[in-house]
RNA sequence: GUGGCGGUAGCUCAAUUGGUAGAGUCCCAGAUUGUGAUUCUGGCUGUUGUGGGUUCGAGUCCCAUCCGUCACCCCA
């Protein structure tokens, strides 16, 4: 294996074991989103550098030390293969002004790349389908959101083995306070922290809270609440955001040390978590994001929006049981003999033509080893050709998967029969 | 990026204190010269991830590296 090429680490091929798979987990998706009528964007997988930084925020990890960012050697543009989709689709929206006529609503999904230490259920390309409301101010659409994303895991049969946990980040204001007295209530306790929480003190004070030393717990639990800044109104959005949840009869926690890693999220956020997945655990997740249209350059608007992670739903999809059925042809097409290779493809097309699923046997080998090819195939009827039938423009007709005799009929009424 | 464990045929896995690399499956052919899933017979399949080192001799021991996996970090 030494000459040969490898795909690059963390970025795997989809083959044909797996990609029945993909494709009814892309269908349903896209049923799924049609039922709420929502459109798609298709955006660039490269974008210039600049755009990621301004909207996820200079020194979350994504952007210091996770990102495919590179120069592009003919004009020497800092181009970034996108690390997630929010970015690229508020800047279509932006660009094409898409807000004209208020709010849209918009769905994306394709590859993502971040330079990270490949896992199970973590990729260096991975996939997503994003999902964001813009121009919308009130808790209906965070409503519709999880509503929807409940309706889906019902539709990919998960709805048991995944949970849903929110929180609200309240608003700049009420962060940059709550931030505030955070590090001053931790440097009041300095002795207590360990490296991790020194470290975060200052890049990322909310992660302290997430921390998982039982030693740190008792200082954790004591720390400032950023619940307690929240002012009247995004308390009133949150509260509306959890009626909508009971009215509609989804279970939730609550969790006050749920953060997102993105700077742009405000106000609502959420994570739908399973413990299937080892540390991977979210597998779906967003929030609100009022602020990032205008700090993206756009006339100030409203938006929220989430994503999931296509592997990891697949994964679970797998160790639950629920993969699709291999597809199989209609009719595999068994042809020996010389005129008999010439008259299959005559025969193959007119079977198509009727919308049957044809597979002509290709490359040869005996009579047995293509039936043994037909039936492994999975195909419900071999389709047999050979010079005898050729000569008169006939096939033979045999049933592979149920009882029946085989028959010899004209070309001409092949397809009729193989349908009835 | 840090640490633990792992890598043998296309796939799933064996191989004794270091002593000639094996099985099942798959694939091919035949039993059955125009009839597939069962059965029987025969056959093909490897730079033991890669590169070095120790040794008379390395799948086995040592070093490096790549890939996977688990945890951390972080996140979908």
């Amino acid at each position: 294996m030494s000459n040969v090429l490898r795909a690059v680490r963390g970025m795997n091929d989809i083959l044909p074991a797996d990609s029945p798979l993909w494709r009814y987990f892309e269908r349903t998706v896209r049923g799924w989103l049609d039922l709420y009528g929502y459109s798609e964007v298709r955006t660039p997988i490269l974008e210039h550098t600049g755009l990621f930084k301004r909207a996820i925020g200079e020194v979350t990890d994504i952007v210091e030390k996770e990102m495919y960012t590179f120069v592009d050697e003919l004009n020497g543009e800092s181009l970034t293969l996108r690390p997630e989709g929010t970015a690229s689709c508020v800047r279509a929206a932006i660009e094409h002004n898409l807000l004209f006529e208020g709010g849209k609503r918009l769905w994306y999904a394709g590859p993502m790349f971040r330079h990270e230490r490949p896992q199970k259920g973590r990729y260096r390309q991975f996939h997503q389908v994003g999902i964001e409301a813009l121009g919308y101010a009130g808790p209906d659409l965070d409503i519709e959101h999880l509503l929807m994303t409940a309706r889906l895991w019902r539709l990919l049969g998960l709805a048991d083995h995944i949970r849903l946990e929110i929180n609200s980040l309240g608003g700049a204001d009420a962060r940059a306070r709550h931030r505030e007295k955070l590090i001053a209530y931790f440097q009041a306790h300095e002795a207590e922290l360990d490296e991790d929480a020194k470290r975060r003190l200052h890049t990322n004070p909310l992660r302290i809270l997430d921390t998982k030393n039982p030693a740190m717990q008792t200082l954790v639990e004591a720390a400032p609440q950023l619940m307690d800044e929240l002012d009247d109104s995004a308390r009133t959005h949150f509260a509306a955001v959890q009626q909508g949840l009971d009215d509609a009869g989804i279970p939730y926690r609550v969790n006050p040390r749920l953060v997102r890693g993105l700077d742009y999220y405000n106000l609502t956020v959420f994570e739908w978590v399973t413990d299937r997945l080892g540390s991977q655990g979210t597998v779906c997740a967003g929030g609100r994001y009022d602020g990032l249209v205008a700090q993206l350059g756009g006339k100030p608007a409203p938006a929220c929006g989430y994503a999931m992670g296509v592997e990891r739903l697949l994964v679970m999809m797998q160790e639950a049981g629920l993969t699709p059925a291999v597809p199989a042809p209609d009719v595999y097409l068994v042809n020996v003999g010389e005129a008999a290779k010439r008259f299959a493809p005559e025969v193959a097309e007119t079977l198509r033509d009727a919308g049957l699923k044809v597979l002509l046997h290709g490359g040869g080998g005996s009579f047995k080893s293509q039936m043994k090819k037909a039936d492994a195939s999975g195909a419900r009827h071999a389709i047999i050709v050979g010079d005898d039938e050729a000569a008169v423009g006939e096939v033979a007709i045999k049933p592979l998967r149920l009882a029946g005799e085989q028959q010899r009929v004209a070309l001409t009424r092949a397809a009729e029969l193989l349908k009835g």
